[in-house]
DNA sequence: GGGTACATGTAATCAGTTACATGATTTA
DNA sequence: TAAATCATGTAACTGATTACATGTACCC
């Protein structure tokens, strides 16, 4: 087994631990609307990733015969020991931050603060760009709201990142909309 | 071609749109320490996602014959046809924060706040992540004082993201710290 | 002029995604 | 009970990563 399993992984194992006995589909379904927000693959990767796991010994599945052939997988000894053991060891890995939309805005010419000479591709990408981060704070909210999560839990505490990260970003895209409609270095 | 490109793809172009005749080579030290930060690959993609590009038509490359056999790149029409167009039509993908500290939050158990139960993993992951936030905050305050992005430049309102983001997260991280008992950084 | 670090590329492997197929359940 | 929808899985394909190999410059 390699000394580090793909992220992907260690979501199956954290997921497992708490709701021993899922199927992939039914772990598809705790990851949307939860950490899914922050880390997402197709419901076939939790597939693949199963029989993975399976073939290292870190879970066990039973398949339905017949049927739908559902697969149910549970955690082994060994499954619960990697999973402490991620844990609680250091990691040195560093946080990206998978956004088209900045992504977008890196590769705008300089002058794009200058909305005449772009046909304003700027204010349009900050326009669409509030409107997504301002669904997405929505559900967010809504999710708050809905008192699923405990108000201490760490799936509380993970979704207040995404709370503070999205306020954080509506209030740069507004800045940048008011930047691209106005232009700072009007052309005269 | 797929209608839809792979973002390593886009990062290419909108890369030798700006350095011309760049090799992958080049085009890995372009990335790292600039857009990297938000969305990395290692080099050997490059290579890769060039002699896609070539496939498809959006870039020509000269490989030297004898010696290191460099391969040097430039976009042709197509390619830049396809940059601006890929700037300008609307995205409806959503952000996703990879982060290995939060996705371990995530997983804690229920009690995580509790230090005496868990050997303050918690508390541990906060110092450690506080600390590697800390060291990213630096290395934007670097590239900002460096002065070698324009003021008003897309790549210094990118950064801006990454700037507002690491002091949110560390603010966050410090409150977490503050709910556990293991000794956090001073604050700065 | 031999060692070290930098520059460059390729091949093999592994992970992730898309497209498809089929079984079960609800509801008009 | 037929149509629609939800649930479930697999196979084929594409993308990404690791490991390796070699070339060039620098410097002592």
């Amino acid at each position: 087994m390699p000394t580090t399993l793909p992220m992907s992984a260690y979501v199956v194992l954290g997921l497992l631990d708490r709701h021993p006995g899922a199927t992939p589909y039914q772990l598809d379904q705790h990851i949307r609307g939860s950490i899914g927000y922050f880390w997402s693959f197709p419901r076939s990767q939790l597939y693949e990733e199963a029989g993975r796991l399976v073939r290292h010994g870190l879970v066990v599945e039973h398949q339905e015969r017949g049927g739908r052939r559902r697969r149910t997988l549970s955690l082994t000894d060994e499954g619960r020991r990697e999973l402490r053991q991620w844990l609680t060891t250091p990691t040195q890995a560093v946080t990206e931050i998978h956004d088209e939309g900045l992504l977008r805005l890196y590769f705008q010419s300089p002058d794009f603060a200058d909305a005449e000479n772009n046909g304003d591709a700027v204010g349009r990408l900050a326009a669409e760009q509030i409107q997504a981060h301002g669904a997405r704070l929505a559900e967010y909210e809504g999710l708050v709201a809905s008192g699923r999560l405990g108000a201490g839990s760490p799936q509380r505490a993970t979704l207040e990142v995404g709370l503070r990260f999205e306020q954080m970003i509506i209030g740069f895209w507004r800045e940048i909309a008011a930047a691209s409609t106005y232009p700072s270095e009007p052309t005269r």
